[in-house]
DNA sequence: ATTATCTATAGATCTATAGATAATGC
DNA sequence: ATTATCTATAGATCTATAGATAATGC
């Protein structure tokens, strides 16, 4: 056990920072399980032993970045709290979740594989599918209850669903489909544009002319 | 290099066999970077040397392995040539894919750092996913020209990207929301039930009920 | 004679720790 | 005195090969 830092000095502080920033490049440009902690000090420019003053292991560091990684989710599935979310609601969410995955796209890349070798983040994890999912599940409810969403629920199970499914693996979607294997950010604009092609078929029509306004004015 | 062997012996054979036979298996159980050479060996009953005696490298154990997979994903997305396709040929489809797929879910689970770290199986797998491409356009057009689907054709384009997207990370996703992460092999009629239910809204009512006659009658 | 198999091992990692040394704060 | 860092290394892999030995086929 390391004896608890109050007050960190300003020297330690930034090293363990930019250990975290050399590991969520290199685990995004690489995929996590092709860096090794000797890679990650050498990016760094400090020792491996230093790396391990710092962090326990290399799944301690993993699991600082996920902590990032859920606040940014988090955030990002809340929804307003005062009002019905309306479709607007809708567009930023996705917008915000895309953002948020596309900076830690390492996680996505190899989901199963992380989830696999690490209990914690795997329980952690699965917590922000079901908060994703009643997320979902509350705005397509409020849409349909402003008339403007006609779905059954069975329907509106399917569709919330796929739209997870969607959404968690569009990296790795996008990854195979476009042949780019280097990492590197790519366009989150499709990706959100055919999330929303699931809901469009049970959209009104006005609001589906809603939506065409909203991807035609910020581009996405 | 390894001289051809014209007449193999029985003996040798089953081996090479039993060590992709191995290799699949414990792949599929554990996920492939979790299972080294030494596993495989050990799992079979033979020395790691005589591995290398039937295989070059470890890549070239899944190079093999996949050859298998490819053979019964093209087998799958064959459509019928001396009549339109129906929606009883899409529901055969994807229950060949989804066979094939969890035959050899390795693959599927570590899907883009695999395709990351070997070139040759890249290629070929961006292929499939043109065919698979092809093969849902063609089926998906037929039944539009039968009368029984109302899309445009960016409708259709995005409905055909977002069911290859799904076929192809069923099995991660599965995973993840299930949370069973022994890599055991699953019911795959959620899956199907799922894609059907992307193309479900633009189907004819008539042909809904078909659907869910077939879905009844064989329980997917 | 050829094919199949095993033993033993080189060489390259990788994770993690022990213990020495340097830098900082009181 | 405490915190941060480095050097050096143990110990566990893992992939792959060399070279010896066994089994098979003509």
């Amino acid at each position: 056990m390391r004896s608890p830092r109050t007050t960190p000095r300003p020297t330690a502080q930034r090293t363990r920072e930019r250990i975290l920033d050399a590991s969520l490049a290199m685990f995004n440009a690489l995929g996590e399980p092709n860096v090794s902690t000797n890679h990650i000090a050498d990016e760094t420019g400090i020792s491996p032993g230093n790396l391990y003053y710092h962090f326990r292991s290399k799944d301690d560091i993993v699991e600082q970045l996920f902590a990032g990684y859920e606040a940014r989710i988090d955030e990002a599935l809340l929804l307003p709290d005062t009002r019905a979310p309306d479709l607007e609601d809708l567009w930023l969410q996705l917008h915000l979740l895309f953002e948020a995955i596309s900076q830690y796209r390492f996680l996505h890349r190899d989901l199963v594989d992380i989830l696999t070798r690490n209990r914690r983040i795997r329980s952690r994890f699965s917590r922000i599918l079901d908060r994703a999912s009643t997320s979902a599940r509350t705005l397509l409810q409020a849409l349909a209850q402003a008339g403007i969403l006609h779905a059954s629920d069975e329907d509106l199970h399917s569709l919330v669903e796929n739209a997870i499914a969607l959404v968690t693996f569009w990296i790795g979607f996008d990854t195979v489909r476009s042949g780019h294997y280097d990492g590197s950010r790519s366009d989150p604009g499709v990706g959100i544009r055919r999330v929303l092609g699931l809901l469009t078929p049970y959209l009104d029509p006005a609001a589906r002319a809603h939506f065409a306004r909203l991807t035609d004015a910020y581009g996405a």
